[in-house]
DNA sequence: TTTCTGTTATAGTTTTTGTCTATATAGCAG
DNA sequence: CTGCTATATAGACAAAAACTATAACAGAAA
């Protein structure tokens, strides 16, 4: 089989028209380059070179071997070019994965910061419901995800990046609250416009009506926070909306009253998860550092960072 | 260095997802296989894999360097199928060189029986002055060339050709010959018109020439054979044209008259030559004795094979 | 929890391969 | 004929890669 060293070795005789001094060039000796020309030349079942004394020339088979001889070697410089550039981890594509009520609201904000630290990071970023995440990180699909908490599985190492409130929105003829906020309490009974169960946020708003005494009204669904905005405008009820939907989406108050609960704790909390054994996992602590401190320097009144509680 | 070894090595385990079936793949045991990839890891700079007990799978540089691997190692196929191809010696282009008061007039003659008997076997033909051409094949700039002898290098292999006779041509309005016919002592003192004295031809002539007492024209020299005979179709004297030459161009023989010289030695002989190292001279007296047996065949009439006279 | 199973990593040994030095062989020049 | 120079060959040695055996480890099953 013939080995990379003797293509090199093949392409400078064929250069310097002599085994000696490729020998020389190559720094090795004249025997082994004997040597292992005529293993390459049996490997190949070809006669590359014609020695006489004077001078070492190609063949004619030789000849027009040569070229196809250069292409291997490019190729490979170009591939240990390539390794050189990558071995800066951060010099990847890493796979991103995002749930579709978080990444289009979050990563417009994020991906310059990141692309300011990491100027040569790439980032895949696809989009799916956070089940599909986890076990697409687990399976090898992503390189990374952002989750919402609690995680299914455990088998993921998780950095939990921050808590994002849900608020209340309400048409604003509804005139629903006084000064824009509304205790606990008053949330028993009232009718919650939700999204489809396969969302997360289903479930995180489901389990906030069970404590507070909203009933979850289960008739309509929407498919998106899009959609369940323009339900409330029209005027079919009230939602918990993620704030930095809420931060990134309602252009015009006027339609909408958004309204704090009082003593309510309604959040959602959002983690960076990955595989355990990633190679990169370094890289991915900072990330994680670097979306809570981009969160804590442009949302404070939005979301709430959290720095010290590690998977 | 990495290898192309380590490089197969590389692919099969990122196509399997598991070091221990690409080593059932690749025929070798385990450890030697994770030996190896740590190597390459080593020798790139790069983690490629993240190994886990179920499955180890490509880390997002490893992924990016996937593509480039493979080029390489497609490329190491198509050299190697390219030697396949080439390692029948009669599949390779081969470098000829001819003079340029013979080539024109033999090769389309032989070239497709050339190609009949080896049909993968293809020619780079190149005309020059036969010194040059000489010097080529010694220099290796040709793997052959078509010369007239005597041959003025003694370090080639020189395999004789056929004879090629001259030929006394004159304007059909000198009425010089009878019946097509001139005995060699009515040359003398006869003023001839020969090519200029870089060509072969001109010595092969004047050597005639002081043989037979005719006077070879020095004021007008014709730079090519077709010159020539526009000169002697002008009336402006007679030449001694090759056999071949006439047999292929002259096709107006209203305009001149094609005169044989009895009792005279008057040809020139054409021989094959090579370096006598040459991996191919197998092939290359193979070719001569085509060339041979083509003149026997289809120009008896004009040429005379030589068949035992090797160099 | 413990045990079992399957996968990768490590250790030690053997075989193969590559390289070295020394020498033989062969054209070519003087 | 005799050196000179370039390549080929032989034998010794070192480096690399293979194998066997075993350790380590995670996940599944008991």
């Amino acid at each position: 089989m013939a080995t990379l060293k003797q293509i090199q070795y093949f392409q400078t005789v064929a250069e310097t028209q002599s085994i000696r001094r490729a020998a020389d060039r190559l720094a090795i000796a004249q025997p082994p380059l004997s040597t292992q020309l005529a293993a390459l030349e049996k490997s190949l079942g070809i006669t590359l070179f014609e020695r006489t004394r004077r001078l070492t020339q190609l063949t004619p088979a030789g000849r027009q071997l040569l070229p196809a001889v250069k292409q291997v070697i490019a190729q490979w410089h170009e591939m240990r070019e390539l390794a050189h550039t990558l071995s800066d981890t951060a010099a990847s594509t890493h796979r991103l994965g995002v749930p579709p009520t978080l990444g289009p609201y979050l990563l417009p904000n994020i991906v310059p910061s990141i692309h300011q630290q990491f100027d040569r990071l790439k980032l895949y970023v696809r989009e799916e419901p956070p089940s599909q995440l986890e076990t697409g990180v687990v399976e090898g699909r992503y390189d990374l995800a952002l989750v919402p908490l609690p995680l299914r599985s455990d088998n993921l190492t998780v950095d939990v990046l921050f808590r994002e409130p849900l608020m209340l929105v309400a048409a604003r003829e509804a005139n629903l609250a006084h000064n824009g906020v509304l205790r606990e309490q008053e949330l028993a009974g009232m009718s919650i416009l939700g999204l489809d169960e396969r969302h997360q946020l289903h479930r995180e708003v489901q389990r906030i009506c069970e404590r507070t005494g909203a009933v979850l009204n289960r008739d309509y669904e929407g498919t998106s926070l899009d959609t369940l905005r323009q339900m409330v405008v029209m005027g079919m009820g009230v939602a918990f909306l993620p704030a930095l939907y809420i931060r990134s989406e309602i252009h015009r108050p006027e339609e909408l009253d958004v309204i704090r609960i009082e003593g309510a704790r309604l959040y959602r909390e959002h983690a960076l998860v990955y595989r355990p054994g990633s190679p990169v996992r370094r890289l991915y602590q900072d990330l994680a550092n670097l979306v809570r401190k981009r969160m804590a320097n442009a949302f404070a009144d939005v979301v709430t960072p959290i720095f010290d509680r590690g998977g």
